[in-house]
DNA sequence: AAAGAATTTAAACGTTTGTTTAAAAATGAT
DNA sequence: ATCATTTTTAAACAAACGTTTAAATTCTTT
């Protein structure tokens, strides 16, 4: 692993670890300095606040977890190779951070508490032009007419739930970890094979 | 609302939706009395500590979440009415119940802090029969040959995780409370018709 | 090497936490 | 009405919380 840390970093490092795994609720300033092997004091002499901390991991995550994979939009792709691309991309990102989705989804329930700047990331996500190509594509019969957000939606919850759920499923079903991730290896191949065959309607020979 | 309740059911109401809305790491035992109208000591009189409280309405919460809407499967009615109706009445219930599924995964996510006694809810299920009648679907090519572990997955996913993700949507697409509950019906619109898509085959004759 | 600034530490601050105690109020039985 | 039991309250407990302080250490600059 990386051995040179800045203090600073090494704060940051912990504390990401931490508030993914229990939350800001779930977790205590002392634990986060201990995992970052040091005082607790120097949480603060860094960051001011356990709050302002946890903002900022926050938001880091929110940016990872809604940008990691748009990128595939910009390629010169046809539109159906983009989505199977995308999805290949979010579960390959998702295996690597599964706890990003249900920390950012308990996090934002959680509400006022601190209120996020997330502004811009449908910007972002808009910048790669996908949701000109969406439209253009119902327009031209490509793909099914449906509200966008909607689509958003659903391609969100075949991706992010299946590691939301990992411990409700393996203990429903009594998974190893192994058979669980060969579950989502799976279901990856099923819900790419059922979001294209919904959005992308039959050719038809005019 | 109901006027006669004891002081325990008074307190167990309490702390249903205080947890729910808060989580247990969210919310302080006395915060659940004053939501109940009552000093601190009397929950621990009730109900021992703040975790066992936590154990009852969680285990509550559980078998509501999962064995709410599995009914249906006991009923005359072909596979598909009966996916249907279910995907119905699993929106209906999470409408008037949209934390429970995050409120479910993430203190399950939470992990061992106390551990849960779910034992026999998938027993429950399977007792509607409805393994059976999918496997048999399967055999017979009514229906895609799929690990029903993957099946279940795929359902919950696109019926949860909507109602998870309402604060994440609202924010990015500036959606009003009315706004957002007209795409949850329309989302499962979609999500019934998608489903129903991929998992029925078409009829081959023979 | 000495001085000054930045970093790190141990200790303490006042609150709040979950829980307990002991007294008060309400209830039921005789 | 009197007593015993149950229910409710206010007060207190030690422990843990986020944060601050002031001293110790390290680093940088001269």
């Amino acid at each position: 692993m990386s051995k040179e840390l800045s203090t600073e970093a090494k704060i940051r490092e912990a504390a990401k670890n931490v508030f993914i795994a229990k939350g800001f609720d779930g977790c205590t300033s002392r634990e986060i300095a201990k995992a970052a092997g040091m005082n607790v004091a120097l949480v603060n002499y860094y960051f001011c606040s356990k709050k302002q901390l946890f903002k900022l991991i926050f938001e880091a995550a929110m940016e990872d977890f809604m940008l990691s994979t748009v990128e595939v939009f910009r390629k010169d792709l046809s539109l159906e190779s983009k989505m199977r691309i995308f999805i290949e991309r979010e579960f390959e990102f998702l295996t690597m951070h599964p706890d990003i989705p249900r920390f950012i989804l308990s996090e934002l329930s959680r509400g006022d508490k601190c209120e996020f700047d997330h502004a811009g990331i449908l910007d972002k996500i808009a910048e790669t032009g996908v949701f000109e190509e969406l439209m253009d594509a119902q327009e031209k019969g490509v793909i099914r007419k449906m509200d966008l957000t909607n689509l958003m939606l659903m391609i969100m919850s075949n991706c992010h739930y299946p590691f939301m759920a990992k411990p409700l499923m393996k203990y429903l079903n009594s998974l190893s970890e192994e058979e669980y991730q060969e579950r989502l290896m799976l279901q990856k191949q099923y819900v790419t094979e059922m979001l294209i065959g919904y959005l992308f309607l039959p050719k038809t020979n005019i």
